[in-house]
DNA sequence: TTGTTGACCTCTT
DNA sequence: CAAGAGGCCAACA
């Protein structure tokens, strides 16, 4: 298998404080770049793929430095298990993540992503463990 | 240092 | 069928 890349040392480089592995958060960070144009995730699906235990929380910790990671992670492709932009209120704006799932082609209505399961991007099976 | 909160999910009543 | 509580790990006060 390949060797791993140094997104690991980039993702430590611009974590809050790269105090820890933050092995964790790498995961969430490659997979959400991962996620193809015109596709979601929830946080659980990447819990459960990166772990068993799937600490689905500590992915929506790790998407909360998303946008100050370079490269820039696609964190509105994300979203919860019922496809509501649960994350659109830190956005900056309340309707920047459904104004950018938009641009992708998906429909977004009252903060909910439309078709979800037919959008639905899981790493589990697409990136084939 | 301990305690609470948090872009969640699943089980139980 | 619907609502409530618990659990997971990390950061902040």
């Amino acid at each position: 298998m390949p060797a791993k890349k140094p997104a690991v040392e980039k993702a430590r480089s611009v974590l809050p404080s790269g105090r820890k592995d933050n092995n964790f958060f790498e995961q969430v960070y490659e997979v959400a770049r991962l996620i193809p144009r015109g596709r979601v995730t929830s946080y659980g699906a990447i819990a459960a793929f990166l772990g068993p235990k799937g600490s689905a929380r500590m992915v929506g910790w790790a998407m909360n430095g998303a946008g100050k990671i370079k490269p820039k992670v696609p964190a509105h492709r994300v979203v919860n298990r019922q496809g509501m932009l649960s994350g659109s209120a830190h956005f900056g704006s309340p309707t920047r993540m459904a104004e950018l799932l938009k641009k992708e082609k998906i429909k977004v209505k009252n903060n909910q992503v439309v078709e979800f399961a037919k959008h639905f991007w899981d790493p589990a099976v697409e990136l084939e463990i």
